[in-house]
RNA sequence: GCGAGAGUGGCGGAAUUGGUAGACGCACUGGACUUAGAAUCCAGCGCCUAUGGUAUGGGGGUUCAACUCCCCCCUCUCGCACCA
């Protein structure tokens, strides 16, 4: 016996330059094998990798492995979203350019991952701040424009007073930047806007597809972002037409009940209010009102206790059916952008109507009832939102609600005043960044011939790198003559560039496809690259994108399907999602705030790569949360030591002999037997936990199972040849199975056990089911349901010898001692239930 | 309010089809080895009034049998929230 310590670091360093030198994860499309496609979301340069990252990643790398070795061509790359505002902080504080920057954090996280040992293809490794990558972009740009998808407009935009440029919808938190949680103005701009409300109905379809490989969660979220609503436009006809408009339009999504409608509410941002309130003698109260809300902080606006108010503007507008004058009132509660601006007001089946119309003191009619009963506007406390049968609804009258709002519908449609309508909540994609650190808009200024696109033969339109950043965060680009001005590609004229950069999510909306074709400079993508690797199979990161990148990806794979360039038959990127919970530190988020960060490459120094991979993926379930643990990943550490320890101890028994490649016939002793037993059922189980049920926690404790069970073994098993097989197939299970997790011990033990080809190219052990059965079992043995005692029996044994064994158990003629036996339940292989009473 | 998820020892967590609850690890306790410590090894470890009783947030139900299925309730986390 040799007593020798486990090093981590001589060995990681030593497989980890093995690896990069003989590009040992490099692959190619041409294959005869399946293809997996194994992406985790990519990484923002900041300059460091965090335990975030470590987990993510490690968790991607086991699956990549275990993939690899279950047969599967497997893409596994890894890249940089490498633009973004971050980058210009970085360079005003420390006046270091932003391109210099990221390429130094690149260059330092790229060396911290490698330190990991992950098994990327890191010929394919992208920047998104290359030209190389952002000149594509700006191709579907321009042709994302030449089909109508990309459109110019101006309209009141988020805006954060900090980050000096606007935001979309879905990077605006309750209210706050995403980034820097200031306060978001709105500012009117003209922005570039991406179509995603085009895709609006197929994003919302397509997420059936995603059932089963989504969590539900985010297949939930994605759901109430898109926010489809369907219902019907209903137009009043004005008292008095004014100038531009003889009616106003509604949106509702109760067609039902439009005979109740007792009035209707405008936003205060509606474009009539002016012309309606022309002639009347309260005007300017109304102006006043409207002023005010419409200068409220859009924060308190949208608040929850923000009580409803409202006033009359004088002007009547009538029923579309009855012909009743119906006042028109503004309320503070009702949104400019969503619908028509304008609702209608039915006290009686909407609550928020119902309380306006009590405040203010405007007649409320019953229109829908549940069956049985009678509603009485007088006594009335709520609205009734429920199903019910329609009354005082003249023809309509005794149609059940959910038949009318058809039947209301159609009714509309034929006399021309609605038509049934659906509604999005989802917007449309505001693009435009000012800021400098980003992909230029490919897009000139001209006085002659206006907004005209650059020509694809001049892209890529290159950001400027010989430029100072400004101080006060602002772009530089706009006076950076050398870039803002610029011929016009139409007339050859003097024109100017547009000086905003696109939103960096326009970038990471297609990067899992240029990976499939990394360093093409003739076109974005190989066809048969991506018709080969897409979908991405298996994709893993934080639930924070549930809703921001998820859903840009999504409408991208659309848009460009739509533009030819990806597949056809391609609905969505990626077909299963696992969104990995975050490492915190005691019970709270890591922050340098908090003082609570722990740095993966301090771990790494103390206890190696193999001991933190293996803590994040042994602490708790990839889905979950976990805290770290300082005792933890001593555990973790002291286990590969264990096993470490187990192989230099037994080194002399050790034959070179691969997984499960004992023979039944070598299992001659029970111990021999049972420790093989042990094995298989080991490679059964790890094989569904780690690639296919991703419970790594689990797998791993199976071979901690295993590693125990030699330990217990060493000494019962003899020296013989077919003792030292079994010993030895223990041992290859053993490094083979936990390979994709703690790869540089694995690879050292196996070269050391004499195997000339690495592990990694290894195929995952076959275990056999006939070495996994038992000759004598313990099944339970319970008296009306509860644990009296164990039997030991043979596995074959049939119900009746398993009855009669279990009624002779002195434990059960304890416990049924004078009582009659009623029932006996027998459950082969596991348990005997005596009923009696 | 709506939607999703969760609630099991001192802690992280197992229990995949309803069938011996607490695998595996952490912490802890005792022992061995040691001048001592570290490391390692062995043993113990849900709770209690302990040959038994009791226990998976609480209450009910189905069943021979329930962490698992059904009904009601409570708590926590996350997301959305005046969307007409």
């Amino acid at each position: 016996m040799t007593q020798e310590r486990y090093n981590p670091q001589a060995i990681e360093e030593k497989w980890q330059a093995r690896w990069r030198e003989e590009k040992s994860f490099a692959i190619t499309h041409e294959s005869d094998k399946p293809k997996y496609y194994v992406l985790e979301m990519f990484p923002y340069p900041s300059g460091n990798i965090h335990m975030g990252h470590v987990r993510n990643y490690s968790i991607g790398d086991v699956v990549a492995r275990c993939k690899r070795m279950q047969g599967f061509n497997v893409l596994h790359p890894m890249g940089w979203d490498a633009f973004g505002l971050p980058a210009e902080n970085a360079a005003i504080k420390h006046h270091v350019h932003p391109a210099q920057w990221t390429y130094a954090n690149i260059d330092n996280m790229r060396a911290q991952l490698q330190r990991l040992g992950y098994s990327y293809d890191w010929s394919r490794e992208i920047a998104t701040c290359r030209p190389e990558y952002y000149r594509w972009e700006q191709m579907f740009f321009l042709r994302l424009l030449e089909k109508g998808l990309v459109y110019r407009k101006k309209a009141p935009q988020n805006w954060c007073p900090s980050c000096h440029t606007v935001l979309a919808n879905e990077q605006v938190i309750d209210g706050l930047c995403w980034r820097c949680d200031s306060r978001v103005e709105q500012k009117d701009l003209t922005q570039w806007f991406l179509k995603i409300t085009a895709y609006g109905d197929e994003l919302l379809a397509d997420l059936s597809l995603l059932e089963g490989g989504w969590p539900d969660r985010v297949l939930a979220m994605q759901r109430n972002w898109i926010g489809k609503s369907t219902g019907a436009t209903v137009s009043f006809a004005l008292e008095k037409a004014v100038e531009g408009a003889s009616a106003i339009e509604v949106f509702t999504t109760r067609p039902d009940t439009l005979f109740g409608v007792t009035f209707m509410t405008l936003a205060p941002e509606h474009p009539l209010v002016e012309k309606l309130l022309e002639g009347y003698e309260k005007a300017d109260e109304v102006r006043a009102f409207a002023e005010r809300i419409r200068n409220m902080d859009r924060l308190d606006r949208q608040s929850d206790n923000l009580e409803k108010e409202g006033v009359f503007t004088g002007a009547y507008a009538l029923h579309p059916f009855t012909g009743q004058r119906v006042p028109l009132w503004l309320g503070n509660f009702v949104l400019a952008d969503y619908g028509t601006g304008a609702v209608m007001g039915v006290p009686s089946g909407d609550q928020r109507d119902f309380e306006f119309a009590r405040k203010y003191d405007l007649p409320i009619r019953v229109v829908v009832q549940p069956r049985g009963e009678n509603l009485d506007p007088a006594s009335m406390t709520e609205a009734w939102s429920g199903p019910g049968v329609m009354v005082n609804s003249g023809a309509f009258d005794g149609m059940d609600n959910e038949t009318g709002k058809k039947a209301v519908t159609d009714r509309l449609e034929q006399e021309g005043k609605g038509r049934s309508t659906t509604q999005f909540r989802l917007r449309d994609w505001n693009i435009s960044r000012q800021r400098f650190w980003g992909a230029p808009i490919p897009v000139i200024y001209c006085d002659q011939c206006g907004v005209v696109p650059e020509k694809e033969e001049n892209l890529p339109v290159l950001l400027p790198l010989d430029v100072k950043v400004r101080e006060d965060g602002r772009s530089p680009l706009p006076e950076t003559p050398a870039f803002a001005n610029c011929a016009c590609p139409r007339c050859g004229g003097p024109a100017r560039r547009e000086t905003d950069t696109l939103d960096t999510f326009v970038e990471s909306s297609w990067y899992f496809a240029r990976y499939t074709d990394a360093r093409d400079d003739k076109a974005p993508f190989s066809p048969d690259a991506l018709r080969y690797w897409l979908p991405v199979d298996q994709y893993i990161g934080g639930v924070e994108h549930a809703i921001l990148h998820l859903l840009y990806s999504r409408f991208f794979t659309k848009a460009l399907r739509d533009l030819g360039f990806f597949p056809q038959g391609l609905a969505e990127p990626f077909t299963n999602l696992l969104t990995q919970g975050m490492v915190l530190k005691d019970g709270g988020k890591m922050s340098k705030s908090k003082g609570n960060v722990v740095d993966p490459t301090e771990m790494i120094n103390k206890y190696g790569a193999d001991t933190v991979r293996l803590f994040c993926l042994f602490a708790a379930p990839p889905e979950r949360d976990f805290d770290w643990s300082d005792s933890g990943i001593e555990g973790a550490s002291r286990f590969l030591a264990r096993v470490w320890r187990l192989f230099t101890e037994e080194e002399d028994r050790l034959l070179p002999i691969k997984a499960c490649g004992s023979a039944a016939a070598d299992a001659t002793s029970a111990e021999g037997r049972d420790l093989r037993r042990k094995e298989h059922l080991t490679v059964k189980k790890t094989g569904e936990d780690m690639g296919a049920r991703f419970q790594f926690n689990t797998a791993i404790a199976a071979v901690m199972e295993l590693v125990n069970a030699m330990y217990l073994s060493r000494e019962k098993l003899g020296r013989g040849e077919a003792d030292k097989r079994v010993f030895s197939s223990a041992m290859a299970t053993v490094l083979t199975l936990l390979s994709p997790i703690t790869p540089h011990l694995c690879e050292e033990l196996w070269q050391r056990l004499g195997h000339p080809a690495p592990l990694a190219d290894e195929p995952w052990p076959q275990w056999d089911e006939a070495a996994t059965f038992q000759d004598m079992i313990t099944v339970a043995l319970q008296v009306n349901g509860k644990l009296r005692g164990t039997l030991e029996t043979a596995a074959g044994a049939d119900k009746a010898a398993l009855e009669q064994a279990a009624l002779a158990d002195p434990a059960v003629q304890r416990h049924t001692n004078g009582l009659t036996v009623r029932k006996v339940v027998v459950v082969p292989g596991k348990l005997v239930n005596i009923v009696a009473n």
